[in-house]
DNA sequence: CTAATACTTAAGTTTCTACTTGACAATTAT
DNA sequence: ATAATTGTCAAGTAGAAACTTAAGTATTAG
């Protein structure tokens, strides 16, 4: 059972950059496999595989290789740990706001 | 007007690291100074402050100097454009699995 | 006035990351 | 059987990123 914080951690260091983001937006339209992913980054295949890799491993990928093509989709539950964190933190921060502006209008403490 | 391309960028790019994210996580519990967020994290200030510009850059971060003391807290709306571009994704994802379903169950076309 | 606090800035170091190259393996097409 | 396609793997490189050190500034406390 990976940590939750090991969890987020991958996530958004695989979000972080800008060719795996447009790696994850690419599939989000469908499965596809790894050289039609590679034609439009101008990036050599060897440095496709490598995201792909870090993007299986973060959760927000999955691949099949079926015969010698390597199909790819997104797996939406990686993202989802990503917008956990953020509601998290947002969460907080309007409870917080919410303290504060009861305090204000309301200081009965 | 900064583009939206250039925003998603910055914003994700500031999550990917972690001690940026362990910043964002104290500031959602509220406001405080650079030396206060500085205290449990074991690197120096100096480091710190370099975050902080990189996280305010990104608009995560708001701060603000009074006298000596610099607080910062967390600007909501930064949050909203990571969480935005991965609601974008799902919704694409989502959206075509509807479609693949109608097809399987109801194939008139 | 002096000292302590709370940063700020610049420069240098180290560590990490993305990327390439090149050789190779497996599968499919001719 | 041979060639083309599709991907894999390991090693090396270049640039980016995180961090430190050291010196400096502004503000507040004593």
């Amino acid at each position: 059972m990976l940590s939750q914080q090991v969890a987020v951690d991958r996530v958004f260091h695989a979000l972080g950059d800008p060719t795996r983001r447009a790696i994850v937006e690419k599939l989000s339209h469908g499965p596809i496999s790894v050289s039609v992913l590679a034609k439009p980054l101008d990036i050599t295949l060897a440095a496709v595989v490598q995201h792909l890799q870090i993007l299986e491993e973060s959760g927000l990928v999955h691949t099949e290789k079926i015969g010698r093509v390597r199909t790819c989709r997104i797996e939406p539950k990686g993202l989802s740990v990503a917008e956990k964190w953020i509601e998290d933190r947002r969460s907080l921060w309007e409870r917080r706001l919410d303290r504060l502006g009861a305090l204000l209008t309301d200081p009965e403490e």
